[in-house]
DNA sequence: AACGTGCTCAACCGCCGAGAT
DNA sequence: AATCTCGGCGGTTGAGCACGT
């Protein structure tokens, strides 16, 4: 149920903005700003706008200080960074991003950094019109629950109880960035028919495993100083819980309820999982520059951290300086990645990392896709037989954290 | 040159939370 | 406490352009 539209669409004018219309708009907020309201302010400048367009076309394009144009590989790691830990929360991205907008940072995310980073094409528009079963299975927005991805019955009767987009994506990510095999936890038992497939696709991506060993993700095993907390967006007054990166799989409504949870609770790391409490793990974010910068105040912080990025990140999991060093180099293909310009200009080729039986894994999404389909499968089936072991499924079987 | 396909990005849509009434 | 209004946000769309055949 939604609200009652703020203004009268037929006596509105939609579309691109001409330059008269910015004109207009700009010279009045420039002198007398927006009053405090957006939805009467056309009337007064004689605009046949929606007030909501006429805030958003002021914000994204017309405002003071807006960058446009290409973004430098350090807001893309820190795009990539805040992604990974908070998702898509492009105003809070944006918000470590002066000259940014959220819709500039959430275009570039879905046009560029997510191909750059995930190694795969979104299904065109038309193959998604056609409700192609391939592409909407297996082209990495398999059980969406947003409209216009996946439409086909038997897929949205799986959607509805399964993973965001975005959560899968963000799984995707870690996979790449921690290894499979990290992602399903290393205690997987091969005899677990659930776990088996993640065994078989541990890959030997090297020197990522330190990821994952700092960044472990079943609680027991984690270091008491990589101990989620709070993520707190200072000048947002805004709590963020980091859904400690996999823990992205659970579903985004879940996640928000669990960040309901702490932040009602005073920010304490705690919660009640069906298990018991424990303490979620964090993630911290990484800048090349950041070693050389004090954190400038405002900005994220995560409160046990230390000082990351100019916003003033901090934490441990990504934290620790080689393994930003290992984000860092996945983003600029110093692995090979999926990236397309590495540094030095050369055009590196997708890694093709290897099962035991030499089964091309990782640099293969049907691969990711086939794991995401079977979680949405486990999903619709109550999964407990994953939350063994496996802390990425263990928060998805928890759904809400309010269980 | 014509056509098909993919990509980009500005803009729109609808939901949510907060504050006002 | 209930309802209304607005700002803000994330997801999605579609026009225009670029590129390949």
């Amino acid at each position: 149920m939604g609200r009652a539209p703020c203004c009268d669409k037929a006596s509105v004018k939609k579309g691109p903005w001409s330059p008269e219309e910015d004109a207009k708009l700009k010279a009045y907020i420039e002198e007398h700003g927006t009053g405090g309201n957006w939805i009467a302010l056309p009337q007064k400048i004689g605009l046949k706008r929606c007030g909501k367009s006429c805030r958003l076309r002021w914000l994204n394009y017309l405002r003071p200080n807006i960058k446009h144009g290409d973004f430098t590989e350090e807001e893309e790691h820190i795009i990539c960074s805040l992604y990974i830990s908070i998702g898509s929360r492009w105003s809070i991205i944006a918000a470590q991003l002066p000259g940014r907008t959220d819709n500039d940072i959430k275009n570039y995310w879905n046009t560029k950094l997510k191909k750059k980073l995930l190694g795969k094409r979104a299904p065109s528009r038309r193959a998604r019109a056609n409700q192609d079963p391939y592409l909407a299975a297996g082209a990495g927005n398999m059980c969406s629950t947003s409209g216009g991805v996946n439409n086909n019955s038997a897929a949205a009767a799986t959607s509805t109880q399964a993973l965001s987009a975005s959560a899968l994506e963000r799984i995707q990510l870690h996979m790449r960035l921690q290894g499979i095999y990290g992602a399903f936890g290393c205690s997987a038992d091969a005899n677990d028919d659930s776990n088996a497939a993640a065994v078989a696709a541990a890959p030997q991506w090297p020197k990522l495993e330190a990821l994952l060993q700092a960044n472990r993700l079943l609680p027991g095993s984690l270091p008491a100083d990589a101990m989620a907390t709070t993520v707190s967006v200072q000048q947002h007054h805004q709590h963020l819980v980091d859904h400690q990166s996999l823990a992205a799989g659970a579903s985004d409504a879940a996640a928000v309820e669990g960040e309901q949870q702490l932040s009602s609770a005073g920010g304490a790391a705690n919660y009640m999982a069906p298990g018991g409490f424990f303490e979620r793990p964090k993630l911290g974010f990484y800048s090349p520059s950041a070693e050389a910068e004090a954190p400038a105040g405002g900005g994220v912080e995560m409160n046990s951290g230390a000082p990351m990025v100019g916003g003033g990140y901090g934490g441990a999991g990504f934290g620790a300086h080689h393994q930003h060093d290992e984000l860092y180099d996945f983003l600029y293909s110093k692995y090979g990645s999926v990236g397309e310009l590495a540094h030095d200009g050369h055009v590196p080729t997708l890694p093709e990392l290897q099962c035991p039986d030499g089964a091309a894994v990782v640099g293969a999404d049907e691969k990711f896709s086939a794991w995401t389909a079977s979680a949405c499968d486990y999903g619709a089936a109550g999964g407990h037989q994953i939350q063994q072991g496996n802390s990425i499924m263990h928060d998805y079987v928890l759904g809400g954290y309010d269980q």
